[in-house]
RNA sequence: GUCCCCGUCGUCUAGCCAGGCCUAGGACACCGGCCUUUCACGCCGGCGACGCGGGUUCGAAUCCCGCCGGGGACGCCA
């Protein structure tokens, strides 16, 4: 039989990194197995579910590079793939569990509920429903209607029944049935269906083979596989993947800060820094190859080499793949994405020839950690009107020779027939060391300044040439305005 | 509180199932050196972990028991 997994989010506006992995890990074990990835909006809470969460989730898996075979936007044989219009397959499920005498109406009102959790907690007993509901008579269920009450259906849960399920990460689960709450809901008072039925339903009808989620959902599973025996239903695999923590070691949030796949995009991280980041949170490939493309990823990928313990989430390492995604990318396209952010930072682009840009950040991505950190590096080539820093300042003013330096340097370029080439340039440098016997950094640095005013920087050569005769001298006049007071 | 899951360098992890090849390997980070007439890159080196206690065994990170620690779930959310 072949491999059928799916994604199943609800659409929440924005794409938890914990998400984004479940994702991930189900692309990756649907494709090396050759089988099918399907992407559910799981959106039975209809109060929160918008049209513009559904397509932000759209977007964060095309961006990681995520498509899938069959969903809402594509369709395929076991649509739709939206839960809010499967409402009356649901319905005909519950019809079944009707009839079996599974289900019962349960009149208690969340109030009531809420204070019996209360109490249970307080006498130190696991909160659980108890079953108050479970044999009420018509007539007791009348005089509760007559009250203005409306029913949630549950479903009964066997007294004493050990369930077990082989996870496929976890390994061998067992779990008593009086540990699940007590009966659990199934149909909500205003006659939505609940997640753990939904859930159900579409993963068996849909032929899911292999459920692959977070940990958090382990103890749903139980109730889930009871209720697949109740619809007659075989269940699938099941595979829960290792939370992602906090620094502080609790479960992944928005307070530990970045949290939304947007986020990342938005900083500068390229997907495939991401992606590969993620993948190997809690994964590890058998042959230790960390930077990994995502056919490379597919190919090594094992459900079974999934770690069981949890990963925190820490992007120092994220940094230093995105660097080495950014160093390798071509140009052409890390033109493209740098461009944005560019603009946002009030740059004109299109006063900048294309090539001549390209050019530019050939050479300063070297520097980059994320994306949004360009335009501070390429500042040098893009802004000719620069303030000299006060530590550049205080370095020339040590030595007159550095200013002599900068002087003489100023007028070699003035008088300089033809272009201003890498080799011409460190021409220039060398007689200047000559005629003022100046060399090493009393030589590079003043003119590094009247250059740039900054002490650091790319290399010279490569910089004078981008800039070309014309800009170098204006930038030499404006530095030495500034330092000639 | 109850149940479930988890515990190897600061972090991601290899090794654990099939005990010796482990004076525990790699990567990131950190520190130092080299390279570079700057910074970064790159190269080389260093620091650094089997939660604790018992047991089994000639031998335990690996198997067993207990403890401790952390996390998750306990919704008419998903």
């Amino acid at each position: 039989m072949s491999v059928r997994v799916r994604f199943a989010p609800s659409p929440t506006g924005f794409m938890h990194v914990g998400n984004a992995r479940t994702a991930l890990f189900n692309y990756l074990f649907a494709r090396h197995h050759g089988g099918t990835f399907i992407l559910r909006i799981e959106d039975t809470d209809i109060e929160r579910h918008s049209e513009e969460a559904v397509r932000v989730i759209y977007e964060a898996l095309k961006w990681m590079g995520i498509d899938w075979d069959e969903g809402p936007d594509v369709g395929g044989p076991f649509g739709p793939y939206r839960q809010s219009e499967r409402l009356n397959i649901y319905k005909e499920f519950i019809e079944k569990l009707k009839e079996k005498g599974l289900v019962y109406e349960c009149y208690c009102t969340p109030e009531e509920l809420e204070e019996m959790r209360k109490e249970q907690l307080k006498r130190g007993e696991p909160p659980r429903y108890t079953g108050k509901c479970r044999n009420l008579t018509e007539e007791e269920k009348e005089k509760l209607r007559k009250m203005g009450r409306k029913p949630v259906l549950r479903f009964k849960v066997p007294e004493d029944r050990t369930i077990v399920f082989e996870d496929l990460v976890k390994g061998r689960i067992e779990i008593n049935s009086r540990q699940l709450g007590g009966d659990f809901v199934v149909v909500r008072s205003n006659g939505m269906p609940v997640y753990n039925f939904v859930v159900v339903v579409d993963d068996a009808l849909m032929k899911i083979t292999h459920v692959i989620r977070g940990e958090d959902h382990i103890s749903n599973t139980p109730k889930q596989i009871l209720l697949y025996e109740a619809l007659g239903f075989t269940p699938p695999a099941f595979a829960h993947l290792p939370m992602i923590l906090g620094p502080d070691r609790s479960k992944l949030s928005k307070r530990h800060g970045s949290t939304s796949v947007r986020e990342f995009k938005e900083k500068g991280y390229l997907p495939e820094a991401f992606t590969n980041f993620l993948a190997l949170l809690g994964w590890y490939p058998k042959d230790g190859k960390e930077i990994l493309s995502m056919d490379e990823l597919i190919k090594r990928f094992d459900i079974k080499d999934v770690n069981s313990a949890p990963a925190i989430f820490d992007t120092t390492k994220l940094n230093w793949m995105n660097q080495v995604y950014i160093r390798s990318y071509p140009v052409e396209k890390l033109t493209d994405l740098i461009i944005p952010y560019l603009e946002k930072a009030g740059y004109d682009t299109s006063n900048f020839n294309r090539k001549w840009l390209e050019k530019v950040i050939e050479v300063t991505r070297e520097y980059l950690t994320v994306l949004s950190d360009a335009p501070g590096y390429m500042e040098t080539f893009l802004k000719d009107d620069f303030e000299v820093s006060e530590e550049a300042k205080s370095f020339l003013a040590e030595n007159p020779d550095r200013l002599k330096v900068i002087e003489l340097f100023y007028h070699k370029i003035k008088s300089l027939e033809g272009e201003l080439s890498e080799e011409k340039f460190k021409e220039i440098i060398k007689e200047i060391g000559k005629e003022l016997k100046v060399k090493g950094k009393n030589l590079f640095m003043p003119v590094r300044i009247a250059l740039t005013g900054k002490m650091s920087g790319v290399e010279l050569p490569i910089l004078v040439k981008l800039l070309g005769k014309e800009r170098v001298l204006k930038r030499v006049e404006n530095s030495l305005k500034q330092v000639n007071l």
